[in-house]
DNA sequence: GCGCTATTAAGACTAGGTACTAATAGTAGT
DNA sequence: ACTACTATTAGTACCTAGTCTTAATAGCGC
């Protein structure tokens, strides 16, 4: 069935972007028009050709490969730790730590950083959350860099238990407050 | 410089690998060979042209973004969803999830899967978690698979603030418990 | 020099195009 | 009906990154 040219540019746009392995030649079959008037539409359109356009989602495929693979290691960068007492720590909020539809960070992102910094804090090979109460003060935008300051609080006696306290900040602003008790397998 | 025939044949195969975008004139000249050495090994070793292993490059996104599509942003695999009512998912603990020093799982994965069940679970564009109380009731080892459980609780009808509790399990042990309250943005 | 492997070259063909020129069909305005 | 204009189709030369095939040459062991 033939239809009007900007119907048929409408549904070619569409057609590629769902099955971008198409060729020109498939295209025309689809619409029962020549090749040359899919390639009219292309050039109008700027739709690069069939394996320009496999080759860019290839691309994506390396990149996020070599992205993928970092993220989950490492959680903010240490500033600063001074064992049982305080530690400082930096994450710059990256695309794949935001929700794509608003931008906004993840909440256990902000979490991961503060836990592992009690954690990092803590002077012993097997310190473990146990408990913590959270609160996430405000919204940490894509591009921004969270200062998490960790402080000890008290460390008791015959437990070992630890009580940490985590502020973050996205400059001055707090986002994130976090109270979190802490096992230890060792006494101090 | 030139290699032995054999030498050249294992650092072709290594080459490709690493950067599948070259083409057959690019890797002549490396080798300091001529095109058709080059495709006389790629025939003995059976590597596929370069467009043909640009295509199994995008094959390969284009399954995995189909297959990221419904899950999208949640940690674990979701078991079944009944929007603002209740949830489950399953998170399977992997060596990048646990501490390398006594293979335990780090508290954020299982925050993490708790906390993308909670948002997965109410029915808004824009959830966001604004207070969490958490508690991490016995270590998860590598290997075993979380099942996590959402419940909400209560739903404020002015505000829309929904209160979800979450309960995670390994086989029937309590590991994980956690009180959440969100925002939405639009009222239910 | 003979035999053997490895390498290089040359030619014909392929898919899936680009770039360009030119012809034709169909429709609207006057 | 004639003209103007758009849309479509056709055809040619050229491109990349190959394939497949045949043939020539280089280097080495013995």
């Amino acid at each position: 069935m033939r239809r009007s040219k900007k119907e048929r540019q409408s549904l070619l746009v569409q057609t590629i972007k769902e099955t971008p392995f198409i060729t020109d030649e498939e295209l025309a079959e689809k619409f029962s028009v020549s090749v040359q008037t899919i390639r009219l539409d292309r050039l109008e359109l700027s739709i690069p050709e069939l394996r320009e356009r496999i080759k860019t989602v290839a691309k994506k495929t390396l990149e996020d490969e070599v992205k993928s693979l970092p993220i989950e290691e490492v959680i903010g960068e240490i500033i600063d730790v001074e064992l049982d007492s305080s530690a400082i720590s930096m994450l710059e909020i990256m695309p794949e730590h935001v929700f794509k539809r608003n931008g906004i960070a993840r909440g256990h992102h902000l979490f991961a950083q503060a836990n592992s910094l009690a954690v990092a804090l803590i002077n012993d090979d097997l310190a473990l959350t146990a408990k913590a109460n959270i609160h996430f003060t405000s919204s940490v935008k894509l591009g921004e860099r969270i200062i998490a300051k960790a402080k000890v609080m008290n460390i008791e006696e015959k437990s070992g238990r630890t009580t940490v306290e985590v502020s973050s900040f996205v400059q001055s602003e707090l986002v994130f407050k976090g109270h979190f008790e802490m096992y230890r397998s060792k006494n101090k």
